[in-house]
DNA sequence: AGCACGCCGACT
DNA sequence: GTCGGCGTGCTC
């Protein structure tokens, strides 16, 4: 009798005491079946009860003593969990104090049968496209294509400005470069990851690819797609052949053949950020996967995050800027209105309306704002007092300059309105919404063609002729051949946010915006003075990261230290606490949430995320295991305790 | 999550 | 004597 062999087995739950490798007795009729990366199903404790799980490696002996269960069935022989994507899934998962299960789940999309078996039975004979690559321009010599021959890791400054990829098709300028940057690596015989934080980001880099790639060597892998997309996606990427793949952020987690490469674009963007648990951001889950597989990695921005800033000071990442430096030219100026009659009506200063007047005679102007609608907010036009739902409490808003205001809430209409302070009946509006300010620079521009992108009216591009964009921020439309002038009407609305990271989100903005102007073209920053409209006007984000990064040190905020928050029962958050082994003076609370949860922050120092990951791990797994939420709702069953870590979104300016 | 094991009240 | 309540704990 052969020796057995013992299949090592992740099985596919989200249980926190589950999240661990269990060994299984492979049976003689599936020893050909069962090798790493396949899709298994188990017996778990009773027989009958079968879960599913992966198959993640094959040993000669177990680590468990006890009696071993046999493998119940491999459900197919596609290996789609990659040893490498494996190995980079228990590290993040380590890392957020969570289960490897949930980040496999963003890795290996759901599987398609029919899908499946189109792509075995498609013999894919034809050879592999000979890739040769185009020099990447702007930083010099070969500079970019060397660095990441060598597998180095790079905080990469964009080239601000937009091109044409053929076909009429334009991009920002980053996505060219990222296009280059991935075909010299595929032309090296690697694979490139390409993670981009939204749809539209992914638009301008597939343009961009497609235009210095062949599209076999293309894949799209993102959230939007349908499963059987995504696992069409996911097949590809497993044919062992060299590709670019581009998605968003869980695309980090993509097996890719002989990886080279993995760039990120836009790292400061919220949308890189894992909404689901452990919540990995795309720079982390990044950041381990090129210390595990020493490919290359390099992070583009228009603007720095702190974050990278950091890793560029540590010396983990070498900063890389385009030689000679492009900068668009910005001009800041006060909030002043206009003297013409018009644009003083459009709120308007005079700086800025000259710039679009002119501008508007050769091409498209892009104005950014802060808001999209009418207006975003209603006041009681008697004692001024914020306007709200009579029913809900809501705040009331107007959508149209003739629609009746209604609750932001509950849609309640805002008919027979009376302030509850003072009884007044009639309302005032107050602020711009890209609506309001569209309609108010038509009126300021008689004849020229007004054009609103927000989140509700998406536009991806726009055309080369005369054109006022008004565009809500993130969401500006790509102008052909680029924009003639770029107002930026909000920033102080913008800077007005309480949050610890508003001043680098609206350097990102406003730079994001900025990128996206004509040479030569003049960008109007309005109303925002001080260290800000200095590093925008001297495109030096970086020096803004670095003093705020040196701030955040001096008052121990994220990034300088990092954070976990832990939210759940005032008992179940103090036990983790005290587990986690963090200093008391670290200890940031607890402050109540919804009434039975509290939510407590600790700090700490990078040097011991993995001992205060590991603690409140354990902690989660004991809270999960013994105090039990009962069943029928009757007992003190509270609220489940969660941990997340690196979470900015807390931290309010003090 | 499921499901078995285990240690105290009302039944034949 | 034991049938069964669901608190506690484990799953290879």
């Amino acid at each position: 009798m052969v020796a057995a062999s013992v299949a090592r087995v992740l099985v596919d739950s989200p249980l926190p005491q589950l999240d661990r490798l269990f060994d299984y007795l492979i049976p003689p009729e599936l020893a050909e079946a069962a090798v790493p990366g396949v899709r298994v199903k188990v017996p778990l404790r009773s027989a009958g009860r079968v879960a599913d799980g992966y198959l993640v490696e094959v040993v000669e002996h177990g680590e468990y003593s006890g009696v071993l269960s046999e493998l119940e069935s491999v459900v197919s022989p596609i290996r789609v969990l990659a040893p490498e994507v494996w190995a980079l899934a228990r590290k993040a998962a380590d890392r957020a104090a969570g289960s490897a299960s949930d980040i496999v789940r963003l890795a290996v999309p759901p599987r398609q049968v029919r899908v499946e078996k189109a792509f075995l039975a498609a013999e894919d004979a034809a050879p592999p496209p000979v890739i040769t690559a185009a020099p990447i321009e702007s930083y010099g010599q070969r500079v970019i294509e060397s660095a990441l021959a060598l597998g180095e890791r790079l905080a990469v400054d964009a080239v601000p400005g937009v091109r044409e990829v053929g076909g009429g098709v334009w991009v920002g300028a980053w996505a060219v470069a990222m296009a280059g940057a991935a075909a010299s690596v595929l032309a090296a015989g690697r694979s490139a990851i390409l993670a981009v934080p939204d749809y539209r980001d992914q638009e301008q880099l597939e343009a961009a690819l497609r235009h210095v790639l062949p599209d076999e060597s293309i894949v799209r892998l993102d959230a939007k797609q349908s499963n059987p997309d995504r696992y069409r996606g996911l097949l590809r990427c497993l044919s062992g052949r060299p590709l670019a793949i581009v998605g968003n952020r869980s695309v980090v987690y993509a097996p890719a053949a002989n990886l080279g490469l993995i760039a990120v674009w836009d790292d400061g963007d919220p949308l890189h950020s894992e909404p689901l648990s452990p919540y990995v951001h795309t720079r982390d889950a990044a950041l381990l996967r090129q210390e595990l597989q020493e490919c290359a990695l390099a992070f583009f921005g228009n603007s720095r995050s702190t974050e990278v800033e950091r890793l560029v000071e540590l010396g983990w990442l070498r900063s890389v800027s385009p030689v000679p430096l492009v900068l668009p030219k910005v001009v800041p100026t006060a909030q002043q209105s206009s003297t013409d009659r018009l644009a003083a009506q459009a709120r308007i200063p005079s700086a800025a309306w000259k710039v679009a007047r002119s501008a508007l005679e050769h091409g498209p102007v892009l104005v950014q704002v802060a808001r999209p609608g009418y207006a975003p907010r209603l006041a009681c036009a008697d004692c001024g007092q914020t306007a709200r739902c009579l029913r809900c409490e809501g705040p009331l808003l107007q959508k149209s300059a003739r629609s009746v205001p209604a609750c932001a809430w509950c849609g309640a209409l805002a008919v027979n309105w009376k302030c509850s302070n003072c009884e007044g009946e009639k309302l005032r509006l107050v602020g711009n919404g890209a609506t309001r300010t569209a309609e108010d620079l038509g009126r300021a521009f008689p004849g020229v063609r007004v054009i609103i992108a927000d989140g509700e009216r998406q536009v991806l591009a726009v055309g080369s002729e005369p054109a006022l964009v008004i565009a809500t921020r993130g969401a500006e439309p790509i102008a052909a051949g680029g924009y003639r002038a770029v107002l930026l009407l909000d920033g102080e609305r913008m800077l007005a946010r309480e949050s610890l990271r508003v001043g680098e989100d609206c350097l990102r903005w406003w730079s994001n915006a900025a990128a996206l102007g004509a040479g030569g073209a003049t960008t109007v920053l309005v109303g925002v003075g001080g260290a800000l409209a200095t590093a925008l006007v001297t495109w030096r984000q970086a020096d803004y990261a670095r003093s705020e990064l040196a701030d955040r040190r001096r008052l121990r905020f994220p990034p300088a230290v990092r954070v976990a928050t832990i939210t759940g029962s005032v008992e179940s958050v103090s036990r983790a606490v005290a587990a986690s082994g963090v200093d008391p003076v670290d200890v940031l609370g607890p402050v109540d949430l919804a009434p039975p949860t509290v939510r407590t922050i600790l700090r700490f120092d990078y040097n011991h995320g993995a001992a205060v990951a590991a603690a409140l791990r354990a902690e989660l797994i004991r809270a999960a295991t013994s105090r039990r939420r009962s069943p029928t709702g009757r007992g003190p069953t509270g609220p489940n305790m969660r941990v997340r870590f690196d979470d900015v979104e807390p931290f309010l300016e003090a």
